[in-house]
DNA sequence: CGATGTCAAGGAATC
DNA sequence: GATTCCTTGACATCG
């Protein structure tokens, strides 16, 4: 089983996860490759062996006004195929997550037709790379527009209406506020799309009350034998917060303590409601993979290999990470990280 | 150079 | 119908 991260990485100095400059000064794919190749050796270098790329590495692919833009696939040919040759060779699962303005589930017609030309794209990437079934495009189902069962209609009307190349890469996630667990399994039966099991978003919402590990499973069934589900883990952010506050009755204002904002990720991944949910929610027969969502990015899946081999010897196997890894002196990640900042 | 404004894009709550 | 938050970083411009 992998461990992987999202976009950033922060464990390493000068590393850009995508061509980010304005239009106006020519961004283009072939930058955003160079970035990746170079994140790549970062990831061999520290043995992670998978990665969410940003969703924004083709510039204004599809963007109505800048048509100039919209070649750069092709004219990053050579590119993509040397990235996926690369990204293969040292056995990094790649993925991307497109950007909340993909919305597959839009009453516009339009926004849907806008939304399926981002993913076509997306999707033309990850096959000119040539990886796998594997690499996969994660999306949510969309807004709920004040009807939540029409909401999963037109996602699967869409569905049903997607290019091939978009289907065989498309993956659904349970999300925060709008559509469960429950919603997500069900628009599954009807359409075959494989699911993406998100714990924090399972706790925060979960209306239909479903048992997480039976939610667990059934998410990974989703997948075909042969191909290797992956779930989205973190955990809930607990920062102390302060606001200003007025007492309604005296008029003052005060500072107030303000409870947890649960949605949100927190910097770091808690060992023990990781090594529990490995031990007590997974099912010990079938492995998947497992993109971390915490702030620290790559350096929280460090800190986590590390609590890992120390706290869950007994799942540690599972993750190819050995037992004497742990060393209470290597803190050297989080280390560089605290010089940098301090240095600056 | 540091501070501030801006960036293609949606959804939803609030007023 | 318009405004603001969500959340996100980093580019780009300004002083």
């Amino acid at each position: 089983m992998r461990l992987g991260f999202a976009v950033k990485a922060l464990g390493r100095e000068g590393l850009r996860s995508n061509d980010a400059r304005r239009h106006q000064n020519g961004p283009h794919l072939r930058v955003s490759l160079s970035y990746i190749s170079e994140i790549l050796d970062y990831l061999n270098d520290v043995g992670i062996r998978m990665y969410r790329m940003s969703s924004d590495i083709a510039p204004y692919i599809t963007h109505p006004d800048l048509p100039q833009f919209h070649r750069q696939i092709d004219e990053a040919e050579a590119e993509l195929e040397a990235i996926g040759t690369k990204a293969r060779m040292l056995d990094i699962r790649l993925s991307m997550h497109p950007a909340q303005f993909i919305v597959l589930n839009s009453p516009d017609p339009a926004l849907v037709t806008k939304s399926v030309a981002d993913l076509v794209a997306a999707a033309q990437i990850l096959d000119r790379m040539g990886m796998g079934p594997d690499a996969v495009l994660v999306v949510h189902v969309g807004g709920t527009y004040g009807d939540h069962a029409s909401g999963c209609d037109r996602w699967v009307a869409t569905y049903e209406r997607l290019p091939d190349s978009v289907r065989r890469r498309l993956v659904l996630e349970n999300d925060d506020v709008r559509y469960s667990a429950a919603d997500v399994l069900e628009i599954h039966r009807r359409t075959g799309v494989r699911l993406v099991f998100d714990n924090l978003h399972f706790n925060c919402n979960n209306p239909e009350r479903q048992d997480m590990r039976e939610t667990l499973a059934q998410f990974l069934a989703t997948w075909p034998e042969d191909v290797t589900p992956k779930i989205h883990f973190s955990s809930p952010e607990t920062n102390f917060r302060t606001v200003e506050r007025r007492d309604r009755k005296t008029g003052k204002t005060a500072t107030t303590t303000m409870p947890p904002v649960w949605i949100g990720h927190a910097d770091f991944v808690h060992p023990f409601e990781f090594i529990d949910f490995v031990r007590h929610t997974a099912p010990p027969n079938r492995d998947f993979d497992v993109m971390l969502e915490a702030k620290a990015k790559d350096v929280a899946l460090l800190r986590l290999r590390q609590d890992i081999a120390r706290y869950g010897p007994d799942i540690a196997p599972r993750f190819g990470i050995a037992v004497d890894a742990f060393d209470p002196a290597d803190d050297t990640i989080v280390a560089e990280i605290g010089e940098a900042a301090a240095g600056e």
